[in-house]
DNA sequence: GCTTGACCTGTAATGCATTCCATAAAATAA
DNA sequence: TTATTTTATGGAATGCATTACAGGTCAAGC
């Protein structure tokens, strides 16, 4: 394998000089830049990026932990992606399926310097494991989340769920059931904003029995079927998520319900599935999430960082209200 | 940062004996052993594993070049992401969008050698530049390619097709337009199917233009307004794939038509999309293909490798036909 | 008693690029 | 002319783990 050092031999320099003029560094006499560089693409070299790493501490690699590929996690992951990209850095995706072991994995390259920092998307491990990484790289999340040593660029989930709710009160529905994600932090706060919600306008006679990690197509699925048993009906059915929303919303097609002729559904993302579904959804901008997610980590690295956005939710009307 | 030096320095022993302790060879003290492992407990002590590349001269890492996060891409990573686990690798993802310079990068850190290897499952420079960096790792495919360096885990797309296009023949559809993809190697495939297949049965009066190009759901809504303004309509449309297929069938039930009332709606890949809208499909193994695909690295990089699957396509009927 | 092999340990080289420090010539300033 | 700065280059150390090779002990086998 041809290195630096052979370069040097050939062109008759040191490889301090050849070294230089790879990195552009100025105070190289041109005539030797021009005869190195002929010799590098001569011989096809290029630096070893292992030797760099080792050399600089850092493989401008950020690791994206996540759990499965949902719509919502994918558009993130792109966007982050692009950010990263920009700024010179590679993303390396792990996907965990939920596998302690595996989210490990990504913890331990944090440690063993393969990684420069981690974005913490969904996890199985206790945020106490997680957090006893920061040590080593700093590690950013968008779940809700306190703590002085993994930020979060969370959305306030209090406010994006009330506002469907508002949206359905004002559409006249009075009988809303919810289907809640996996127990995060931000599940609480949807939670807490049904409870006021259903406190302001006295709703808690009406109440149905919350559904509780729900986020896939199939899950949808169920809910619907509980839906058709019930004798005494929700008349709409706030959703997790799209998927959510979206296994509801075909399910009851095919027992020969319509919504919103039957039901209202929202859901929640405003993902692709919303778009062809023609689902009514609350829009996560989680482009814009995740541009923040990695300007905090460039900042933690130490390097210059854009300013991070304002994020909103925002309703998008569709038919299944 | 503590090294392995520290350690060897604190325990009163060479490099080499931490580094045996570490790799667990034979033929170290017992005594020794778990004195050296306290220490590196003690110290919170990893191997830094860009030392280890470069000695090594390996990452085991692999990167994955996709264009977009196509659902049936998706499952393909996954399954490719679980193999390589299994077998020490970790899986670096590449999102091009089709930009030829990002796809350029991955290429780039092959050969510097910060990926080990690299699948290719979009592409957007010419097959001439990705070959061109086969010299510096395994690069492998799952387009139809004919190359021998690049080796393809390609399925047989005339006979998966041929396959649908048999099944909507025996269910009565005699005038079918197809929907095509971009131009891979496994469009001509599909064409070369349809011809055949219209050549055996006498459909060539009965032809359509034919689509190229499409893959998204909005493709499929386009599609689908093109069908609403013939007055000569197809009586089925095979779709290149589910996305294809479910924005067809949903912007057609928009305008008041039905499938298969209407028209009978093939879809392609059999992925969550296909579930959710009850599309007639065929079913393309991507997770065994996958499997394969890090199989033939695995074995281009000289490491002991399972046997690989055959892989067949198969229809799965649902209610779109 | 001597050979052979298993067991144990360390020195030093290796993989490769970057960079501090030293040296020196050339150009500019005083 | 002397002092200072700019330009140019190389030696050698550094980052860190792995491993070939050599040197040694000790017990089993002949």
């Amino acid at each position: 394998m041809t290195n630096i050092q052979e370069i040097a031999r050939l062109a008759g320099v040191s490889t301090t000089t050849v070294s230089r003029v790879i990195n552009q560094h100025p105070y190289v006499n041109e005539a030797k830049r021009k005869e190195i560089l002929k010799i590098i693409e001569r011989l096809d070299y290029v630096p070893n990026s292992n030797a760099k790493s080792l050399k600089e501490g850092m493989t401008r690699i950020i690791g994206v932990l996540t759990g499965t590929y949902t719509t919502l996690s994918t558009s993130f992951i792109q966007a982050f992606n692009t950010s990263a990209n920009k700024h010179g850095f590679n993303v390396m995706l792990f996907i965990t399926n939920g596998d302690r072991q595996q989210e490990l994995i990504a913890l331990e390259m944090l440690r063993s310097k393969q990684l420069d920092a981690l974005i913490c998307l969904f996890r199985t491990n206790e945020w106490k494991v997680i957090e006893s990484y920061t040590k080593y790289g700093p590690i950013v999340t968008w779940q809700r989340l306190v703590s002085d040593t993994i930020p979060s660029v969370f959305m306030d989930h209090y406010k994006g769920y009330t506002l469907g709710l508002e949206y359905l009160y004002a559409k006249g529905y009075r009988r809303i059931a919810n289907v809640f994600s996996s127990k995060g932090l931000n599940t609480p706060e949807r939670v807490r904003s049904y409870h006021d919600f259903a406190d302001k306008y006295q709703l808690k006679a009406n109440s149905f029995p919350d559904f509780h990690d729900k986020l896939t197509i199939y899950d949808g699925e169920e809910v619907a079927r509980w839906w058709i048993g019930q004798n005494d009906r929700p008349d709409a059915i706030a959703c997790s998520n799209d998927n959510v929303a979206a296994g509801l919303l075909t399910e009851l097609r095919r027992a020969g319900f319509s919504a919103p002729g039957d039901v209202g559904i929202l859901g929640f993302d405003n993902t692709e599935l919303a778009h062809l579904l023609d689902l009514t959804t609350i829009h996560y901008p989680a482009n814009k999430q995740a541009e923040n997610a990695f300007y905090i980590i460039l900042d933690m690295l130490g390097q210059p960082a854009p300013e991070v956005h304002t994020l909103e939710f925002e309703l998008i009307e569709r038919k299944s209200t």
